[in-house]
DNA sequence: CATATAATTTAGCATATGCTATACTTGATC
DNA sequence: GATCAAGTATAGCATATGCTAAATTATATG
């Protein structure tokens, strides 16, 4: 068995400060499940004139007891309004953050597209990484929206 | 209490593809956490010799016991092993997963350099995008670093 | 207006990540 | 070799997302 010799190696250092780039705020993936949901609320609300569970879970790829479960906690965070049977609302917060997260959205896609990302793929890397977007980024893609153009 | 009219505007249509790009796979977030454990574990090899949980949970910023349960998944999903007490190695398909995350890391990080990010941004959001990035999209960032060189 | 269908809710379950508190093992030091 | 600190594991809990099956409500249709 051979020895085992154990690098000091400064423990904390540069290890504390990259914790912050991993797994930010542990609660990151309610955050992005949470802008998902509103932003398709309101895309709902604006298309069909109403969000439905039904039509949340078709969107998403879940199931409406999926879809009525995240709702009670999008609830719970004052994001959202539901009576029971009836259709899903926004809050004045939830109507914000939809507007700010299909902003972005919008922004990540056209980038991507101006990128030369074929639409189907554009659409779908959107999705996924819109979430992890910083300011400093979205101004940068900007950037380079208006030269590209 | 207003008549519901309710719209009947095409059901499915547009929502099963649409569903393609919401949270694509529903374990896409495991997927991306175990590729944040292979890829540290793989530095961490390299830089310290040796992983160790108490290492990993520093630089994920998580506790050890979370540490312990996700290195139980990884080792039913063959992408890494251990002994009680004893340091985590990869699995060959561990070692392979780490090399693409890697890569790809690398890739999206100076892509984003290269676009004008900060490099404190830039560090935080390539940890949160890498993940979501397809082949084509990453196709197009190569193109842009090359003419942008 | 009765009823069938569609939508929603409830119950109960599973998995993944996260925690604190506590017990245990290992390696280093005296 | 006994001891102690560091590291690891276990127990037990919480939350979030996900499911199926069964019960309930609402809407539309005859």
């Amino acid at each position: 068995m051979a020895t085992r010799t154990r690098k000091i190696s400064t423990p904390g250092r540069e290890a504390e400060s990259s914790a912050n780039g991993h797994r930010r705020t542990r609660s990151d993936h309610a955050k992005e499940i949470a802008e998902d949901y509103v932003e398709l609320i309101d895309d709902l609300i604006t298309d069909q004139g109403e969000a439905r569970a039904v039509d949340l879970a078709k969107h998403l790829g879940v199931t409406q007891v999926t879809v009525t479960k995240t709702i009670e906690r999008l609830k719970r965070e004052d994001l959202v309004t539901s009576e029971p049977y009836r259709s899903i609302f926004l809050t004045a917060k939830g109507k914000r953050m939809a507007d700010f997260t299909r902003q972005r959205h919008q922004l990540v896609l056209q980038f991507l597209l101006d990128l030369g990302v074929p639409r189907a793929d554009a659409e779908v890397d959107a999705e996924g990484i819109e979430h992890h977007i910083s300011p400093k980024t979205l101004e940068a893609m900007k950037r380079f929206m208006k030269r590209s153009k």
